[in-house]
DNA sequence: CTGTGACTTTTAGTCCGTC
DNA sequence: AGACGGACTAAAAGTCACA
């Protein structure tokens, strides 16, 4: 599943870039820490209301969490 | 729901500009008419694969359906 | 051709952990 | 700090008959 891929290097990449744990980012994002270790490593099939609450916290749209 | 909005938008424009009934278009994008029909209306969350779905017959990214 | 309600199956997403 | 598992609930996937 490509699209997984790329949400999750851009995801991984985007949150190391701000020195956040997977746990600081996912109560930036309100979503549950287990989650974003499983979208990190590509397991997950999210909807686009995740993809959006993924964006927020870098001030990106979700969009770009998907280029 | 502005995310859910925005896919609604553009796919319909898309699909319209297309000139594709809903139920060509869902041939196309190997999904059911009535799931398009919702979606366009802004019903649905779909997952980001579906939206790689969406894109495929327009030649476009998942990223670009969001845009 | 498209909208809609109802429906069943599948999976998204949470929460508890351990390694 | 992060990978990973099990069990669970909420919601999406996917389809249909009919307006």
């Amino acid at each position: 599943m490509e699209i997984r891929e790329r949400l999750a290097r851009n995801l991984r990449r985007r949150r190391e870039a701000n020195n956040w744990s997977q746990e600081e980012f996912a109560d930036r994002a309100g979503i549950h820490r287990t989650y974003v270790s499983d979208l990190e490593r590509g397991r997950r099939n999210p909807t686009i209301t995740v993809v959006e609450k993924l964006a927020k916290p870098f001030g990106v749209t979700a969009s770009e969490m998907l280029a």
